[in-house]
RNA sequence: CGGGGCGUAGUAUACCGGUAGUACGCACGCUUCGGGUGCGUGUAGACCGGGUUCGAUUCCCGGCGCCCCGACCA
């Protein structure tokens, strides 16, 4: 698109009541909007990198058997009495409210016993499992202190996918796939090489849960890292008998920050226990279906992305998350000449279906580089005089800086998807 | 929920118990044109309520909002 339509613009300086890195940036380059403490828009560019993201875990999911859903936001009260979590005081994060019809609903913060509750209605024999349902929802939850730009909101984008399982072993077996597939995600989102599966309580359910935890000092959460091994353990569940679990010492383990990306969950039988999800199996004998639940924390990754990837000149996107895929700027000075190469070079590039934003607006150079470095789309391309006299483009690679002459035509077949 | 801090143009900030200043932005003109060009003109502001005072944006109280530390985060 061209930039000189794009309603957004960008700030020099970041508003004073943002600290958090994330949202300086986000906000000073145009890709959110802040609504209240801990909730925020997105704008155009920020809802590009949140769908490109939800691409990659939309494929992902797919990929390992996963059907997607939407759940509703606002929540019947009685399933949440049944797995006694409607209580102020078991969960602390609930919206609540009333219906002029009378009674009382919920905004959900979380859908685990929706999904199971709705599965009634598709689970009765051994032949309807496995079966696995995902959904990218907007979370809400009373968070009492919101912090940390759109790391840790009231209101949040997630994918949440539950597995349906006829045994432990089965739900095991599916509980591996999911983490692959979880850091197969990281590794697209530019994440992989500081993305730990990490050890985490299990609540009260089973021994331990997983966390998915991104190295940065933006985080939240202590974690104590093996690197050789891969081996990360969160602070809470570090023992001397889980240390042995997983055979490392404690001597051997450096102790880092992280962000907590995503969590993979084995919730048992206990669930559909509660709720009443019980299938017949091949005896014709009932039992409960074995309940998993997954989660990344879309929006949080997306801030994630920016806290540890960005560097002193803004953001700076890996390729498959940015919102385009080049940064096409026009150097005109005032000249029709490099107005038209330009343009021809903004048509050229979108018939070639390469998503451009192309910066045709009548400001400075010293503009729109500054503009391009902040928003941060991992290819820049300047038609300028000085380009044109020379016959090619400029290419300048935004992370490493690495700039080339290229040809119009050589950049078409690198970007072509 | 405990503790601390802060609310001044669209943004970032300054000063002050006596008619609120600067920069950026925005509008117009000139200038300039590969790293936020220079100059001029203009535009626009004290969170809300109460109190003290001759007079409150300034001091006090309350509310609301925002930020930070901690707690919490199946």
């Amino acid at each position: 698109m061209r930039q000189s339509e794009l309603f957004t613009k960008t700030r020099k300086s970041a508003p004073k009541d943002e600290v958090a890195k994330n949202a300086q940036l986000l906000i000073r380059a145009g890709y959110i909007h802040k609504e209240m403490a801990g909730v925020y828009s997105f704008l155009p560019l920020g809802l590009r990198v949140l769908e490109k993201i939800k691409r990659i875990v939309r494929e992902e999911m797919n990929a390992v058997g996963g059907q997607e859903i939407i759940m509703t936001a606002l929540q019947r009260k009685e399933l949440w009495e049944m797995t006694d979590r409607w209580d102020d005081e078991k969960v602390d994060v609930w919206f609540k409210s009333e219906l002029k019809s009378g009674g009382e609903v919920g905004l959900g913060w979380s859908h685990e016993e929706p999904v199971t509750d709705m599965m009634k209605q598709f689970i009765a024999s051994y032949r309807d499992l496995p079966t696995y349902v995902y959904q990218f929802q907007t979370k809400l939850r009373n968070e009492l202190r919101a912090k940390s730009g759109i790391m840790r909101g009231k209101e949040f984008v997630m994918n949440d996918m539950y597995s349906y399982s006829v045994s432990e072993k089965a739900h095991k077996e599916f509980y591996e796939k999911a983490t692959a597939s979880y850091l197969k995600v990281f590794e697209r989102l530019g994440l992989g090489d500081r993305t730990f599966l990490t050890v985490a309580s299990g609540g009260a359910f089973t021994q331990f849960s997983h966390e998915f935890q991104t190295l940065s000092d933006a985080g939240e959460d202590t974690i104590h890292l093996h690197r050789g091994k891969k081996v990360a353990i969160n602070k809470e569940v570090l023992t001397d008998d889980v240390m042995k679990q997983l055979s490392v010492a404690r001597d051997e383990l450096e102790e880092v920050r992280a962000i907590e990306v995503g969590n993979i969950f084995s919730f048992g039988d206990s669930k559909s226990k509660q709720l009443g999800l019980f299938f017949k199996d091949e005896h014709g004998k009932e039992k409960p279906v074995i309940l998993g639940s997954y989660g990344i924390g879309i929006t949080r990754l997306m801030g994630t992305i920016v806290e540890v990837l960005s560097d002193e000149k803004g953001i700076v996107w890996p390729t498959e998350v940015a919102p385009f895929d080049v940064h096409l700027v026009a150097i005109s000075g005032g000249n029709g000449d490099v107005v038209k190469e330009a343009d021809r070079m903004y048509e050229l590039l979108r018939e070639n279906n390469i998503d451009v934003l192309y910066d045709d607006r009548d400001v400075r150079a010293g503009e729109k580089f500054a503009d391009s470095d902040l928003i941060g789309i991992p290819i820049r391309l300047v038609v300028s005089e000085k380009t044109m006299s020379e016959g090619g483009l400029e290419r300048v690679e935004r992370g490493s800086g690495t700039t080339s002459f290229v040809s119009d035509s050589e950049v078409v077949q690198a970007l072509q998807k």
